[in-house]
DNA sequence: ATACACGCGCTTTTT
DNA sequence: GCGCGTGTAT
């Protein structure tokens, strides 16, 4: 018996200590895949013998990992430190720093995001002559993804394009990797692909990573898609020690190219795999797991597993039916508040929802009643204008010919280079064929800006603000020089000083001095990646034999990376005790004792754009499920019949989910709006937010009746406009001498234009 | 060159 | 309500 199987039960020990050959782990939520991942990797270097630099762990997220590391670390203390654990993006961000010289990455390269992604692919559509209204950056850039997602390159797209959207994603597809090219820069999915080519192309790498990696684990297998198959099939075929941890019902990333089948066919593809089903459940009580099951067990296409656990029964899992989004709203504020007074923490509370803009009904009600939450997702910190500006000034440090960096940076804060300037300078160092950054080096060195170019110089430069140019340049380069020596922190304060950025900032408007805030936490953020914390790190792997290329990574380097790939989902920190605003993606692999979901609802869960497709439709009901079984103790669902949202008021219907769960484990709870005036005021006061619902006047209100008003209209009636057409009564009642009914039409009303040219309700019997 | 006002389309989910 | 591109005034 193994020291690593204490505690466990004969399945998870069996995942544990199945070693030799490929392992497949079926783990259901909830199921301890954690502890077993961890386990399994502690019981292969302390009972196998493997050497930890020699085992590849890959998680999708970062914070997975950490945690990982903490209870690797916890289990075995620090020989666990040379393991290989991270996202697979954080992986290959490594492997290529160390080998994709021999693909024609430098190994400062940039990791360009979402936005840097859009600023190449403006430029390119400007270029090629493509109008942006025409086709939108993003789709084509979406195309673009899934195209190199399934490792189809620009060439062989071109050459398969049938339809002229996809002519146009062709061109700009290798342009844009072109530039990409030349800028030193890749993109997300480049980080695999790339890696991929590398593979390809540099077979001795392959073979190095091959023969290194004796063990290859990964979690969260049913989100991998081709690249990340591909990859970790190449990675394995070495050892043929892969262990893939997984479940196809918690598949929910289709749309980022996750391909279900990576889990589902394993089997077939990996000749003898052993199989080990997890299905005891130690997170849930027994009613969540039905309520859990009767959902995902009515899912099409999906191997029959179960999931039992030796848990409570608990309480029922509540629905509870609002009247519309604020009064969800209200209802988990309520919950929360009641909760709280018989002994709950905030922290044991997570509100989880379809889409990012229901958070926001949600945090308000949150901040009236002085709740402390944790908001996951919408504007990260590294989102932040001041934080982008001032990472734009140290990628552009690290790898000069970084354009999108370099565009940004140069006229921040302005100092006289405007989009022509801009243009000119680019067009200036096309015609050289050299970076930017080098058109400005030559510019420099030659004073070009004026007099007529001798032989061997280049053509002079014709754009007119040669000398903030100089200026940009000059700085520039004493801050490249600087950060040879300098620690990051120290560099950041130096360009901080440089650019009298905090000047900038404060006379920038009244949210400066949060902006400066900013500014400080980064330079907070930076001070520990100085050259000092990263020796330590490389002496703790000096006694082992690890290769030690692993640790070659600058400061500014290691930064800029780890910057570039955290995720919201890393933000979470279940330590501090606050109620947890997420979405039912990001929720994936979290447990809270609470759990309420909102907008259970058609159109929203499932979401109106999955409702044609049939798979994208399978997705929402996993999706669905995920959210279920995040659950400890308590689950709340919740549906409003009317929603806010851009403009168009939503009426949605219960989720065709609801009806899945079997109803002797629910509880139906409804609350009929008892206070109309109250109401009444409320509306009013949102007409701005929510611009189709119009506020009708006494003597509108009336014109539906002989004279009784108090009973012309009630919540709920249909009523017509002769403008407008069919509306629902959101509330009436009695306001000193008038009656005030309020109207939500269907369709995209200006308020404006609706009490211009009011017309009398009239109610619908139908 | 810059600052600001206006209109338009929009976001489902994110490493 | 939002960010973005466009147009206008300084």
């Amino acid at each position: 018996m193994s020291n690593f199987t204490a505690g466990l039960n004969p399945r998870q020990a069996e995942a544990v200590t199945a070693v030799g050959g490929p392992v497949l782990i079926l783990a259901g939520p909830g199921s301890g895949k954690t502890r077993v991942i961890t386990h399994r990797i502690a019981y292969l270097v302390a009972e196998r013998g493997v050497k930890p630099w020699r085992i590849m762990a890959v998680t999708f997220t970062n914070k997975a990992a950490r945690e990982m590391r903490e209870r690797v670390d916890a289990l075995l203390g620090e020989a666990a430190h040379s393991l290989t654990l991270g996202t697979f993006h954080a992986i290959c961000a490594r492997i290529l720093r160390v080998d994709g010289g021999a693909i024609g990455i430098d190994r400062n390269f940039s990791i360009y995001d979402d936005a840097d992604q859009l600023g190449v692919a403006k430029r390119v559509f400007s270029e090629l002559g493509v109008d942006p209204k025409q086709f939108s950056p993003r789709a084509v850039l979406g195309a673009i993804s899934r195209a190199k997602n399934e490792l189809r390159d620009a060439d062989e797209y071109a050459r398969a394009a049938g339809s002229y959207f996809e002519e146009v994603v062709a061109r700009v597809y290798r342009r844009y990797r072109d530039y990409l090219q030349a800028e030193n820069a890749v993109d997300f999915d480049d980080l695999l692909i790339r890696t991929v080519d590398l593979f390809t192309g540099s077979p001795e790498t392959l073979a190095k990573y091959q023969q290194r990696y004796v063990h290859v684990l990964v979690d969260e297998f049913q989100d991998t898609n081709v690249v990340q198959y591909v990859l970790v099939r190449e990675l394995a075929r070495g050892h043929n020690n892969l262990c893939v941890v997984g479940d196809p019902d918690q598949s929910i990333y289709r749309w980022r190219s996750a391909d279900i089948r990576n889990i589902l066919n394993f089997e077939q593809d990996f000749a003898n795999t052993k199989v080990v089903l997890l299905e005891q459940n130690y997170r849930s009580t027994g009613t969540i797991l039905e309520a859990a099951q009767g959902v995902i067990s009515a899912a099409d296409d999906r191997p029959e597993k179960g999931l039992w656990t030796e848990n409570e029964h608990g309480l029922p899992v509540t629905v509870f039916e609002a009247q519309d989004d604020e009064g969800e709203a209200a209802y988990v504020v309520r919950e929360i508040m009641s909760g709280l007074r018989s002994g709950q923490h905030p922290g044991d509370y997570a509100v989880m929802y379809r889409t990012n803009a229901q958070s926001r009904a949600v945090e308000e009600a949150l901040v009236r009643s002085g709740i402390r939450y944790r908001l996951i997702g919408g504007t990260r910190f590294y989102d932040r204008r001041e934080v982008k500006d001032l990472l734009a000034y140290l990628r552009l440090i690290n790898n000069p010919r970084d354009s999108v960096s370099l565009a940004r940076a140069i006229n921040t804060p302005p100092r006289g280079i405007g989009p022509g300037t801009l243009n000119e300078l680019s067009v200036w160092a096309n015609a050289l064929g050299v970076p930017m950054y080098h058109a400005l080096q030559l510019l420099l060195a030659h004073d070009l800006g004026s007099g007529e170019a001798a032989l061997d110089r280049p053509p002079p430069f014709s754009g007119r603000a040669v000398r903030p140019l100089l200026r940009f340049i000059t700085l520039l380069n004493d801050l490249i020089e600087l950060a040879q020596r300098e620690p990051v922190a120290d560099l950041l304060k130096e360009l901080l000083e440089r650019i009298d950025y905090r000047r900038y900032l404060l006379d920038g408007g009244d949210d400066g001095e949060d902006r400066w805030a900013n500014a400080a936490e980064l330079v907070n953020l930076a001070s520990q990646y100085d050259a000092e914390a990263l020796d330590v790190a490389r002496d703790l792997d000096a006694d082992d034999e690890a290769p030690k290329e692993e640790i070659q990574r600058t400061a500014l380097a290691a930064f800029l990376e780890d910057v570039a790939l955290v995720s919201d989902a890393d933000e979470v920190d279940q330590r501090q005790d606050a109620v947890t605003l997420i979405t039912l993606h990001a929720a994936k692999g979290l447990e809270f004792p609470i759990v309420f979901i909102l907008g259970v609802e058609e159109n929203l869960l499932p979401h109106v754009r999955s409702l044609e497709d049939p798979e994208q439709m399978q997705e929402e009901r996993r999706l669905f499920y995920v959210g279920i079984t995040r659950a400890r103790e308590r689950l709340h669902l919740s549906h409003a019949m009317r929603r806010a949202a851009w403009g168009t008021a939503a009426f949605n219907d219960p989720s065709r989910f609801l009806r899945d769960i079997p109803p002797a484990v629910t509880t139906t709870r409804s609350r009929a709006e008892g206070h109309l005036v109250s109401r009444a005021a409320t509306l009013r006061r949102q007409l701005g937010a929510a611009p189709n619902v119009a506020v009708a006047p006494a003597a509108a209100a009336q014109a539906g009746t002989n004279g009784q008003a108090e009973s012309a209209f009630q919540p709920g009636d249909r009523v017509r406009h002769a403008k407008f057409g069919e509306g629902i009564v959101v509330s009436a009642a009695p306001r000193g001498e008038d009656f005030e009914v309020t109207v939500a039409f269907k369709g995209n009303f200006g308020v404006k234009k609706l009490l211009q040219s009011f017309a009398p309700l009239e109610k619908v019997f139908a």
